[in-house]
DNA sequence: GACATATGTATCGAATCGATATATTCTTGC
DNA sequence: GCAAGAATATATCGATTCGATACATATGTC
């Protein structure tokens, strides 16, 4: 996924290293290491996908190429499953924009229906939990906290479905 | 911090693999895999922190040692800096409850801290954001999300101590 | 009794992390 | 003008964690 989200961010224009990793954080999800994202462009770069340009100084500028271009729009449509992890599908939507409009209300609506599972079970899991009485309490708020999370997610989503329509009313 | 949760879940009785799996996962923050848990057995298992019992049919049983016991009071006590993750404190949370009461509070209130200034972070990256109008609008809205899920985390938390206070009155 | 689903242990390669090293550029105060 | 410190920048290391997969045994359930 962060090569996918690197191609995605130089789609726009050529960037550094530590501004890939700057913009990749500022979306807020996703704070990833130099660890990861060095080896990240030298795999791109062998693949052919990004291309060094030179830079002020120390910086090494990466351009994407029309491979890289190719990679990006494959990946791009590959339609997500279920199994989709959440850093997944929020690097998928940085990226929405990309797609056409009519796939766009479908990744939202996948990604509705893995929530509204996921709030299901963690409510079970709660209710479970609350009838038996020597849950420990901290561990009761970690599971508390995980549903309404799940549920501020969901309508959060809710709003961007929402918002979606309004753009493109297909119907 | 696998480590410190599987000690953690083993401290109350013996679990094999699988429970430890599921029981971690109930908890909603790690859905830890098989590649992770199984080698940190292993890891366990070779300090002596572990021991593998006879159990019914497949299942390998763990018990702790007293030196599991020991590995364990010790990675409770070293007290947490502001670089924590969010899984290294939500583990530890987890566990609270093996803390002196005069412990808690301050653990909570270091994590209240963290997360005010993260709340600040990403305010000013979404006024940033918001006042730049070329900014894409899925970008903008997981931007959003992160103030929102940072907000509801702190709203929650604030819960906790309130909670906390209630139980042991210091003053 | 067949067939699906849940339970259970295990391993592989790859991705990612957190820490650390090191160099350069920018800012701030004197 | 220049010293000190902070921010910017590239890079690598070992360890952890992930996701996929294999495989075997229970446990329903039609």
């Amino acid at each position: 996924m962060l090569d996918f989200a690197i191609l995605g961010l130089l789609m726009e224009r050529p960037r550094h290293g530590y501004e890939l990793k700057r913009s990749l954080g500022e979306l807020g999800f996703w704070k990833v290491s130099f660890g990861s994202l060095y080896p990240a462009l030298r795999r791109l770069e062998k693949r052919g996908a990004i291309e060094a340009m030179a830079g002020t100084g120390r910086r090494k500028a990466y351009a994407i190429t029309d491979e890289g271009r190719a990679v990006f729009e494959e990946l791009l449509s590959a339609d997500p499953d279920a199994s989709e992890t959440d850093r997944a599908f929020q690097t998928r939507l940085a990226f929405l924009g990309h797609m056409p409009s009519d796939r766009r209300v479908r990744v939202l609506e996948q990604r509705r229906r893995t929530l509204a599972v996921q709030l299901k079970t963690s409510r079970e899991i709660l209710k479970q939990a609350r009838s038996d009485r020597s849950t420990d309490r901290y561990r009761l708020a970690l599971m508390e906290h995980a549903m309404q999370s799940t549920e501020n997610d969901i309508s959060w989503l809710d709003g961007l479905v929402a918002a979606e329509r309004r753009t493109i009313p297909t119907r």
